[in-house]
DNA sequence: GACTCATATTTGTTGGTCAAATAGCGTGCC
DNA sequence: GGCACGCTATTTGACCAACAAATATGAGTC
């Protein structure tokens, strides 16, 4: 069922480039290399780690590919921290169908950092984040095509979580844009957008604005579930046996 | 101060290996190639792309990397999806010291999602759930060491966010795990696991048993929250000016 | 049909070449 | 001295060719 944290996947020979990739991070551990801090040239690494140059390039290219590090030419590989954005290219992948499950594990999610956060929300949100929220809802009826449509809506949210001031949560958010964009786009129109949806923003935003907690919850809520409907009544789900 | 998800990188002019990435991407898109589906060979890509060998093989390591290929010698690559275990490799990485405010940050998400979700932990937690609790709390006695006591304090957690049966949640939980676990061990001793950690987890529990909502959530936010000071207190944060 | 084995194909690794970028150094000028 | 300019050596980027290792495939045998 979960593939993901917690099953013995089947170790396969580690290849070169693996090891090498490893006998880097005890490097920048040993070392106490930290962002900003330079790692030795290919030709050392070579020498260091008794590999080609191909084979010390392919492990780098996956230090870079998880956004540890930042190569430049002539300049060598300086340690980064872009981790949250090379996820976000990652999970932009689509390489799968969004499965019933996904779709309502990701709106749980999504109800749990917007709904249940109400506390914490109506105790930091200013006059400035409403002005914000309803700029961005305005230009849900500017009627740019579904793509921006859907772009503004997921603003909004993010603007709404935004508030919290937590960048853990803002980041793992934008980590699942990609997902929650699919969700938005799927099954509505245009004037979907410009009629329901933005009429449900404003109903949110007026909750909030009259620090309403009980209509806040209700509203977010609805809304949330809303796509559920779009999304269940398109296809019957071909479902895909491993 | 927001790194990850708004501003306006530099673009840098596209390498040839990260030009074959997005071909590569377009193909998978274009085929609608998913799970299971095989990629044409090295040669073929050759061919395709106008790169060459080593070039298709460094933007197929970042897909690797990614976590959406698997590569087998002689069958060739398949598309697999396992995003979430490669995103928790790329976060293993120590290439930073945790400060304060993601310590703060992780500590609120934390919160969040075990606090603030109290009403549907309730409502689906059963005795098999609690007993299972119990079951990993006891094992915080055996002294086996801090690592060791981490893991079974971050086990606690997880097996209770597992109760809200979201494969979303959890995974984002299990992507915070290198994180976390780093906060967990700062500043303890094995005492403090045997003595403080599991006395505050039985509370919990025993909350949970009896069912009550507000002392749920007081001892819960109050645990989370114990870490504070032994983070606190320990040094004064040689920040790193960049 | 079932099994064995040789072969061809495909990925893994290595060594090398050339091109492009550029940090660092030296030169000359003011 | 200090500054601007250009050269050069170094380093990464891309490519090529060759061989090793793994293995799917098919021919051959019973």
């Amino acid at each position: 069922m979960n593939t993901s944290s917690l099953d013995v996947e089947e170790q396969e020979p580690r290849s070169v480039v693996d090891d090498v990739v490893a006998q880097m991070r005890e490097l920048i551990s040993e070392r106490g290399l930290t962002v900003g801090d330079q790692l030795p040239t290919e030709k050392e690494l070579c020498e260091a780690f008794g590999a080609s140059r191909n084979t010390v390039r392919e492990a780098m290219r996956i230090l870079k590919a998880y956004g540890v590090v930042k190569v430049r030419q002539k300049v060598g590989a300086t340690i980064v921290d872009n981790r949250m954005s090379s996820a976000m290219e990652m999970f932009s992948f689509n390489v799968m169908e969004i499965s019933r499950d996904t779709f309502s594990d990701i709106q749980g999610f999504r109800c749990l950092l917007e709904v249940s956060s109400v506390e914490e929300l109506f105790d930091k949100i200013t006059d400035e984040d409403i002005g914000d929220l309803r700029d961005i809802n305005a230009k849900l009826l500017t009627t740019e095509g579904v793509e921006f449509a859907a772009e503004q809506d997921f603003l909004f949210h993010t603007r709404l979580i935004q508030v919290l001031r937590n960048k853990a949560i803002l980041d793992v958010y934008g980590l699942m844009k990609p997902v929650i964009l699919r969700i938005i786009q799927k099954g509505k129109t245009r004037r979907t957008f410009e009629n329901d949806t933005y009429r449900e923003h404003e109903e949110v935003i007026d909750a909030i604005a009259a620090r309403d907690r009980i209509a806040y919850q209700y509203l977010m809520k609805t809304h949330l579930e809303a796509g559920y409907a779009h999304f269940n009544v398109t296809d019957p789900f071909p479902e895909k046996p491993k």
